[in-house]
DNA sequence: CTGTTAGCGCCTTCAA
DNA sequence: TTGAAGGCGCTAACAG
């Protein structure tokens, strides 16, 4: 067989309509003679149609996809998310189709545009803001318009923008992480900020310092990435930590690169330092020792955002939930 | 604005006809005049047209899309793939749908019969085969009607089929760290050889096995998961391993169970018992003590299949080099 | 170089 | 219930 069989060349094959045999293939309200169904799906098995779900979409009006947008699917936070967008969507026979900004504002606005070509039923970005709302403005504008020609817009941990959003709790998690730590008898601290650009770091940097009862000793900024995290650690030796007892690194795979680095200088953790991250990814507690975080259900993020589309729209908050481990031992 | 607007309608805004208006948005060769194309572009931003794809698709017969097939995008094996392909893809100005099998053939030929209506122009397929070759009947003869219809496939990793494949060097760098492993004076091998039914486990398996002087001690199989290692260290503990000085576990994933195991048991890593991995995921390095493993570029595997595609096809191999780490001191 | 006009594969009124 | 026919948004000959 050469060349994709039509809906045409199964209603010939079977002798019917057009129109039956699309009922009967891809209909909704099924009425078509059974005698016809089983010839129309005969033929189609027989000739192995599958459906053009592009042309479907353009006489539809509508395609039954979900667009995802991450900053970087190698990430574990952002494939935590994608797998949950990904369950939930087949569980509801969507397909999705996903692209990467790698943190950039301008390349999100393209993508965001080149996914809109593909008159998706919902898009979901995920991945934070920036601080100094560079490029909101014209995403604003792109994504309003997306709406207002009938597509739902869910943003996951991005609460700047008005559209439905899968907030993740981070201000009260870093909080109460935090108090945990005080709890335990830690007093000097500091924190590996992340990018001083990006909401989400920002906002679990400022709710964790805010918790404490005297401000950190030492506040770093870098990317949001395990290298960074390495070199933010190294950057807080070199400045000497004397006072400092832990580290609080606003994302664990920071958290991870802090304790490579201390590892490489020969500091003892937990012993001479403590550590904690954020977000519980999968490693966090196969590292040495084990990281105190904060969990974050982020699979279950990525699923409620698709729920969030195609239910009633709205806000929803996903829970964090402080997790002592080894890292950060009573002192 | 309601309603996405279509190319009629900027057409009608700039004052040209509906072909003038393709030809400076989407037009292949330009030969419109100067004048026109400013004014279609203008009206085109103005009116925040974006071409609908899924016409364009119909129209030209072809999509501009890749479809990635992947067992479980949570899985870091996995997501190096998937950004590879998603790198290589956007910068062919392709998008990527993708769907998840979990690694079920079932689901498998389900989703490569919804992925095919897309009329994606590149198929790929990341994950290996079962050594049964149970579902590879049905799979081969929809995967051949595909290229039949001008697609193209490309598998990665999983040389059972006959179409354009990535092939991960399972053998030779399984070989390579059992060489290494008995030249650093191991001499008592145990394997945790994941599922007896998965190609590549059993490939990395055998290909280890083969290469060393002597059979190993104990080879224990289960899933392809962090939490399969970790068990089936356990049950290796517990049938007592006094001449087992190393743990071969066939994927990084699983090693890190199983060191955790270990770690839980109290036993000690590396001076009891040391323990390799295969495919060098990030966390590798990051655990304690850093695991000895194979590298795999598992993200320019996924970038080399969609050039494998857009290109001559045929078959390419991505190399794995042994990396030695802490894991697997001296003896 | 521009506009007209068939389609692309499918869905969906509209009569029959 | 079935079939004929128009239309979805766009592209690609085809004439002008």
């Amino acid at each position: 067989m050469t060349g994709n069989a039509t809906l045409y060349d199964v209603a010939r094959a079977a002798g019917v309509s057009l129109a039956t045999a699309s009922r009967s293939l891809n209909g909704s309200t099924r009425k078509v003679n059974e005698e016809y169904r089983q010839r129309v799906l005969a033929a189609a098995e027989q000739l192995g149609y599958t459906a053009n779900v592009s042309a479907q979409a353009v006489a539809r009006g509508t395609s039954a996809t979900v667009a995802l947008l991450v900053s970087d699917i190698a990430d574990p936070y952002f494939s935590a998310i994608a797998a949950g967008v990904i369950r939930a969507s087949e569980e509801q026979g969507l397909n999705v189709t996903m692209a990467v900004t790698e943190r950039d504002a301008q390349r999100e606005l393209e993508l965001v545009r080149l996914l809109r070509g593909q008159r998706p039923r919902v898009l979901v970005l995920a991945g934070s803001r920036f601080t100094d709302g560079a490029g909101d403005e014209p995403l604003s504008a792109e994504l309003e318009s997306f709406t207002a020609s009938g597509g739902h817009v869910v943003l996951i941990s991005r609460h700047r923008l008005a559209f439905d959003t899968v907030a993740i709790d981070n201000t009260g998690g870093a909080a109460a992480l935090a108090a945990s730590l005080v709890d335990l008898g830690y007093r000097g601290f500091a924190v590996l900020a992340g990018p001083a650009n990006l909401v989400t770091a920002q906002d679990r940097a400022a709710a964790f310092t805010g918790a404490l009862p005297a401000p950190p000793v030492a506040v770093v900024h870098g990317a949001f990435s395990r290298d960074a995290g390495y070199a933010g650690m190294l950057e807080l030796i070199d400045r000497g930590l004397d006072t400092v007892d832990l580290v609080f690194a606003v994302n664990d795979v920071m958290a991870i690169g802090a304790l490579a680095a201390l590892r490489d200088r020969g500091i003892d953790v937990p012993g001479r330092i403590a550590v904690a991250g954020y977000d519980d990814i999968s490693t966090a507690r196969d590292v040495t020792p084990a990281l105190t975080t904060v969990r974050v259900d982020l699979e279950s993020a990525g699923a409620a955002a698709v729920a969030l589309a195609l239910g009633d729209g709205g806000t929803v908050q996903v829970g964090a939930e402080v997790v002592l481990r080894a890292s950060t031992p009573r002192r």
